[in-house]
DNA sequence: ACCCTCACCTGCACGC
DNA sequence: TGCGTGCAGGTGAGGG
Protein backbone atom coordinates (compact mmCIF):
# COMPACT_ATOMS: atom_id res chain seq x y z
CA UNK A 1 0.00 0.00 0.00
CA UNK A 2 2.65 2.48 0.84
CA UNK A 3 4.25 5.38 -0.90
CA UNK A 4 7.39 7.05 0.37
CA UNK A 5 5.95 8.76 3.46
CA UNK A 6 4.36 5.52 4.64
CA UNK A 7 7.58 3.58 4.04
CA UNK A 8 9.42 6.26 5.98
CA UNK A 9 7.00 5.80 8.85
CA UNK A 10 7.36 2.00 8.81
CA UNK A 11 11.15 2.32 8.73
CA UNK A 12 11.17 4.77 11.61
CA UNK A 13 8.90 2.50 13.62
CA UNK A 14 11.04 -0.57 12.94
CA UNK A 15 14.08 1.35 14.04
CA UNK A 16 12.47 2.21 17.34
CA UNK A 17 11.20 -1.29 17.94
CA UNK A 18 13.97 -3.60 16.76
CA UNK A 19 17.34 -1.88 16.51
CA UNK A 20 19.74 -3.43 18.95
CA UNK A 21 17.65 -6.62 19.06
CA UNK A 22 19.20 -9.97 18.30
CA UNK A 23 17.40 -12.16 15.78
CA UNK A 24 17.51 -15.61 17.33
CA UNK A 25 15.47 -17.24 14.58
CA UNK A 26 14.44 -16.39 11.02
CA UNK A 27 11.96 -18.37 9.01
CA UNK A 28 10.93 -17.90 5.39
CA UNK A 29 7.48 -19.40 5.06
CA UNK A 30 6.57 -18.47 1.52
CA UNK A 31 9.65 -19.11 -0.59
CA UNK A 32 8.66 -16.72 -3.39
CA UNK A 33 8.81 -13.81 -0.95
CA UNK A 34 12.60 -14.05 -1.21
CA UNK A 35 13.20 -15.71 -4.58
CA UNK A 36 16.98 -15.34 -4.38
CA UNK A 37 17.15 -17.60 -1.34
CA UNK A 38 16.17 -21.04 -0.20
CA UNK A 39 14.38 -21.31 3.11
CA UNK A 40 17.50 -22.71 4.76
CA UNK A 41 19.75 -20.11 3.14
CA UNK A 42 17.51 -17.27 4.29
CA UNK A 43 17.65 -18.51 7.87
CA UNK A 44 21.39 -18.97 7.77
CA UNK A 45 22.07 -15.42 6.55
CA UNK A 46 19.99 -13.81 9.28
CA UNK A 47 19.82 -16.05 12.34
CA UNK A 48 22.11 -14.99 15.18
CA UNK A 49 22.67 -11.46 13.87
CA UNK A 50 21.79 -8.25 15.63
CA UNK A 51 19.84 -5.41 14.06
CA UNK A 52 21.98 -2.33 13.63
CA UNK A 53 19.42 0.05 12.17
CA UNK A 54 16.68 0.40 9.61
CA UNK A 55 16.76 2.96 6.85
CA UNK A 56 15.25 3.22 3.40
CA UNK A 57 16.00 4.01 -0.22
CA UNK A 58 12.90 5.12 -2.06
CA UNK A 59 10.19 2.68 -1.08
CA UNK A 60 12.68 -0.06 -0.16
CA UNK A 61 13.22 -0.75 3.53
CA UNK A 62 16.81 -1.64 4.40
CA UNK A 63 17.46 -3.37 7.70
CA UNK A 64 21.18 -3.44 8.41
CA UNK A 65 22.41 -6.38 10.48
CA UNK A 66 25.70 -6.63 12.33
CA UNK A 67 27.01 -9.43 10.08
CA UNK A 68 27.56 -7.24 6.99
CA UNK A 69 24.17 -8.24 5.65
CA UNK A 70 21.19 -6.07 4.94
CA UNK A 71 17.65 -7.32 4.71
CA UNK A 72 15.99 -5.49 1.82
CA UNK A 73 12.22 -5.37 2.02
CA UNK A 74 9.64 -3.99 -0.37
CA UNK A 75 6.08 -3.87 0.94
CA UNK A 76 4.54 -3.41 -2.51
CA UNK A 77 0.76 -3.15 -2.16
CA UNK A 78 -0.10 -4.98 1.02
CA UNK A 79 3.03 -6.00 2.91
CA UNK A 80 3.30 -5.11 6.57
CA UNK A 81 5.25 -5.90 9.68
CA UNK A 82 3.73 -6.88 13.00
CA UNK A 83 5.59 -7.20 16.28
CA UNK A 84 3.69 -9.87 18.15
CA UNK A 85 3.98 -11.57 21.51
CA UNK A 86 5.52 -15.03 21.35
CA UNK A 87 2.38 -17.09 21.82
CA UNK A 88 0.18 -15.07 19.51
CA UNK A 89 -1.34 -17.08 16.71
CA UNK A 90 0.20 -16.25 13.35
CA UNK A 91 -2.03 -14.13 11.14
CA UNK A 92 -3.23 -15.36 7.79
CA UNK A 93 -0.73 -14.58 4.98
CA UNK A 94 2.30 -14.68 7.27
CA UNK A 95 5.23 -15.11 4.89
CA UNK A 96 8.25 -14.64 7.14
CA UNK A 97 8.97 -14.66 10.87
CA UNK A 98 11.88 -13.20 12.82
CA UNK A 99 12.23 -14.33 16.43
CA UNK A 100 13.76 -11.67 18.65
CA UNK A 101 15.77 -12.05 21.83
CA UNK A 102 12.95 -10.32 23.69
CA UNK A 103 10.71 -13.29 22.95
CA UNK A 104 8.61 -11.25 20.55
CA UNK A 105 8.23 -12.15 16.91
CA UNK A 106 8.49 -9.77 14.02
CA UNK A 107 6.07 -11.11 11.43
CA UNK A 108 5.89 -10.14 7.77
CA UNK A 109 2.36 -10.45 6.51
CA UNK A 110 1.20 -9.82 2.96
CA UNK A 111 -2.28 -10.54 1.71
CA UNK A 112 -1.57 -9.98 -1.97
CA UNK A 113 1.81 -11.75 -2.07
CA UNK A 114 3.47 -8.89 -3.97
CA UNK A 115 6.05 -8.10 -1.28
CA UNK A 116 9.70 -8.87 -1.74
CA UNK A 117 12.74 -9.60 0.43
CA UNK A 118 16.38 -10.18 -0.30
CA UNK A 119 19.44 -10.41 1.90
CA UNK A 120 22.41 -8.59 0.42
CA UNK A 121 25.91 -7.84 1.62
CA UNK A 122 25.73 -4.40 3.22
CA UNK A 123 28.92 -3.37 1.47
CA UNK A 124 27.39 -4.35 -1.89
CA UNK A 125 24.10 -2.49 -1.34
CA UNK A 126 24.91 0.47 -3.57
CA UNK A 127 25.22 -1.99 -6.46
CA UNK A 128 22.06 -3.96 -5.67
CA UNK A 129 19.99 -4.14 -8.80
CA UNK A 130 16.81 -3.09 -7.02
CA UNK A 131 18.43 0.15 -5.93
CA UNK A 132 20.98 1.03 -8.54
CA UNK A 133 18.73 2.74 -11.07
CA UNK A 134 16.49 4.57 -8.63
CA UNK A 135 16.19 8.34 -8.98
CA UNK A 136 17.78 10.57 -6.32
CA UNK A 137 16.06 10.78 -2.95
CA UNK A 138 13.44 13.53 -3.16
CA UNK A 139 14.85 15.37 -0.14
CA UNK A 140 18.46 15.26 -1.29
CA UNK A 141 20.34 18.08 -3.02
CA UNK A 142 20.72 15.79 -6.00
CA UNK A 143 16.98 16.00 -6.63
CA UNK A 144 17.20 19.57 -7.87
CA UNK A 145 15.02 21.62 -10.15
CA UNK A 146 17.70 21.24 -12.81
CA UNK A 147 17.60 17.46 -12.45
CA UNK A 148 13.80 17.47 -12.62
CA UNK A 149 13.73 19.69 -15.69
CA UNK A 150 16.26 17.41 -17.31
CA UNK A 151 14.32 14.16 -16.86
CA UNK A 152 10.88 15.62 -17.52
CA UNK A 153 11.99 17.16 -20.81
CA UNK A 154 13.22 13.79 -22.07
CA UNK A 155 10.03 11.85 -21.45
CA UNK A 156 7.25 11.49 -23.98
CA UNK A 157 4.99 9.50 -21.69
CA UNK A 158 2.03 11.10 -20.00
CA UNK A 159 2.97 13.28 -17.05
CA UNK A 160 1.19 10.92 -14.65
CA UNK A 161 3.06 7.84 -15.84
CA UNK A 162 6.31 9.79 -15.78
CA UNK A 163 5.79 10.74 -12.13
CA UNK A 164 5.27 7.11 -11.14
CA UNK A 165 8.55 6.02 -12.75
CA UNK A 166 10.85 5.50 -9.76
CA UNK A 167 13.93 5.81 -11.95
CA UNK A 168 12.94 9.41 -12.77
CA UNK A 169 11.17 10.67 -9.64
CA UNK A 170 11.48 8.72 -6.43
CA UNK A 171 8.79 8.19 -3.85
CA UNK A 172 5.52 9.17 -5.48
CA UNK A 173 2.79 6.59 -5.89
CA UNK A 174 -0.70 6.87 -7.27
CA UNK A 175 -2.02 9.10 -4.50
CA UNK A 176 0.78 11.61 -4.14
CA UNK A 177 1.26 11.83 -7.90
CA UNK A 178 -2.41 12.86 -8.27
CA UNK A 179 -2.15 15.27 -5.36
CA UNK A 180 1.03 16.92 -6.61
CA UNK A 181 -0.38 17.39 -10.11
CA UNK A 182 -3.54 18.91 -8.65
CA UNK A 183 -1.61 21.41 -6.54
CA UNK A 184 0.54 22.35 -9.52
CA UNK A 185 -2.56 22.60 -11.74
CA UNK A 186 -1.06 20.41 -14.45
CA UNK A 187 -2.87 18.07 -16.80
CA UNK A 188 -1.98 14.44 -16.09
CA UNK A 189 -2.57 13.43 -19.70
CA UNK A 190 -0.08 15.80 -21.28
CA UNK A 191 3.19 14.30 -22.48
CA UNK A 192 5.73 15.07 -19.77
CA UNK A 193 8.06 17.03 -22.07
CA UNK A 194 5.26 19.44 -23.09
CA UNK A 195 4.69 20.78 -19.57
CA UNK A 196 5.61 24.47 -19.62
CA UNK A 197 8.63 25.63 -17.66
CA UNK A 198 6.68 27.60 -15.06
CA UNK A 199 4.49 24.59 -14.32
CA UNK A 200 7.53 22.34 -14.06
CA UNK A 201 8.87 24.58 -11.32
CA UNK A 202 5.55 24.54 -9.50
CA UNK A 203 5.21 20.77 -9.86
CA UNK A 204 8.72 20.32 -8.51
CA UNK A 205 7.77 22.27 -5.39
CA UNK A 206 4.48 20.45 -4.98
CA UNK A 207 6.15 17.04 -5.10
CA UNK A 208 8.22 18.07 -2.09
CA UNK A 209 5.20 19.56 -0.42
CA UNK A 210 2.94 16.51 -0.63
CA UNK A 211 5.68 14.18 0.57
CA UNK A 212 6.71 16.57 3.31
CA UNK A 213 3.26 17.27 4.66
CA UNK A 214 2.54 13.56 4.96
CA UNK A 215 5.82 12.81 6.70
CA UNK A 216 5.13 15.65 9.11
CA UNK A 217 1.65 14.31 9.70
CA UNK A 218 2.99 10.80 10.32
CA UNK A 219 5.27 12.06 13.08
CA UNK A 220 2.21 12.89 15.15
CA UNK A 221 0.85 9.36 14.94
CA UNK A 222 1.22 6.74 17.60
CA UNK A 223 2.01 3.47 15.89
CA UNK A 224 0.64 0.13 16.99
CA UNK A 225 3.62 -2.26 17.04
CA UNK A 226 1.23 -5.09 16.21
CA UNK A 227 0.23 -3.34 13.01
CA UNK A 228 3.14 -1.52 11.39
CA UNK A 229 1.53 -1.29 7.99
CA UNK A 230 1.83 2.33 7.10
CA UNK A 231 -1.85 2.58 6.27
CA UNK A 232 -2.41 5.19 8.94
CA UNK A 233 -2.83 7.95 6.40
CA UNK A 234 -5.78 6.15 4.93
CA UNK A 235 -7.56 6.30 8.25
CA UNK A 236 -6.43 9.50 9.87
CA UNK A 237 -5.63 11.33 6.66
CA UNK A 238 -8.16 9.62 4.47
CA UNK A 239 -10.57 12.50 4.07
CA UNK A 240 -7.82 14.95 3.38
CA UNK A 241 -6.87 13.97 -0.13
CA UNK A 242 -7.62 16.85 -2.42
CA UNK A 243 -8.50 14.80 -5.49
CA UNK A 244 -7.52 11.17 -4.94
CA UNK A 245 -10.50 8.84 -4.61
CA UNK A 246 -12.91 11.74 -5.02
CA UNK A 247 -14.46 10.93 -8.36
CA UNK A 248 -17.67 12.89 -8.87
CA UNK A 249 -17.05 15.13 -5.86
CA UNK A 250 -16.53 18.86 -6.12
CA UNK A 251 -13.08 20.29 -6.65
CA UNK A 252 -12.00 22.11 -3.48
CA UNK A 253 -10.70 24.99 -5.64
CA UNK A 254 -13.35 25.55 -8.32
CA UNK A 255 -16.27 23.27 -7.55
CA UNK A 256 -16.02 21.34 -10.82
CA UNK A 257 -16.51 17.58 -10.73
CA UNK A 258 -13.41 15.50 -10.08
CA UNK A 259 -12.78 13.03 -12.89
CA UNK A 260 -11.22 9.59 -12.84
CA UNK A 261 -9.45 8.28 -15.92
CA UNK A 262 -7.34 5.18 -16.52
CA UNK A 263 -3.66 5.77 -17.19
CA UNK A 264 -1.17 2.96 -17.46
CA UNK A 265 -3.75 0.59 -16.07
CA UNK A 266 -4.37 2.69 -12.96
CA UNK A 267 -6.74 5.43 -11.93
CA UNK A 268 -5.84 9.08 -12.16
CA UNK A 269 -8.04 11.58 -10.31
CA UNK A 270 -7.96 15.21 -11.36
CA UNK A 271 -9.96 18.38 -11.78
CA UNK A 272 -10.59 18.93 -15.49
CA UNK A 273 -11.13 22.64 -14.90
CA UNK A 274 -8.08 23.45 -12.76
CA UNK A 275 -5.68 21.07 -14.44
CA UNK A 276 -5.56 22.15 -18.08
C1' DA B 1 16.86 3.09 -24.43
C1' DC B 2 12.15 3.65 -24.38
C1' DC B 3 7.31 2.33 -24.10
C1' DC B 4 3.37 -0.85 -23.59
C1' DT B 5 0.86 -4.81 -21.75
C1' DC B 6 0.53 -8.27 -18.72
C1' DA B 7 1.47 -10.70 -14.59
C1' DC B 8 1.77 -11.34 -9.72
C1' DC B 9 -2.47 -12.26 -5.49
C1' DT B 10 -6.61 -11.72 -2.37
C1' DG B 11 -10.53 -9.26 -0.87
C1' DC B 12 -14.07 -5.99 -1.18
C1' DA B 13 -17.80 -3.18 -3.14
C1' DC B 14 -20.87 -3.01 -6.57
C1' DG B 15 -24.75 -4.38 -9.88
C1' DC B 16 -27.73 -7.91 -11.64
C1' DT C 1 -27.80 -15.00 -1.54
C1' DG C 2 -24.83 -15.69 -5.17
C1' DC C 3 -22.06 -14.63 -8.91
C1' DG C 4 -19.55 -11.80 -12.13
C1' DT C 5 -16.89 -7.51 -12.68
C1' DG C 6 -13.76 -4.06 -11.59
C1' DC C 7 -10.91 -2.03 -8.44
C1' DA C 8 -7.07 -1.58 -4.73
C1' DG C 9 -1.51 3.27 -2.11
C1' DG C 10 3.54 -1.33 -6.76
C1' DT C 11 6.71 -3.08 -9.68
C1' DG C 12 9.14 -6.52 -12.94
C1' DA C 13 9.37 -9.33 -17.07
C1' DG C 14 8.99 -9.62 -21.74
C1' DG C 15 7.62 -7.98 -25.99
C1' DG C 16 7.94 -4.43 -29.78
Amino acid sequence: MPELPEVELVTRTLNTLISGRKIVGAKLIREKLAPHHTKAGFTKLIKGSKVNFAHRRGKHILIDLDNDRTLMVHLRMSGRFMLLPEERELPKFTHAIFDLDTGERLVFQDQRHFGFMRVEKTSALPRAKELVSLAPEPFSDEFSLEYFQGVISKSSRSLKEFLLDQTKVLGLGNIYACEAMFLAKVNPRKPAHTVPKRKIELLFMMISQVLNESIRFSKKLRIDPENIDGSYFGGAHGNHWRVYDREGEQCVECGAKIKRIPQGGRSTYFCPHCQR
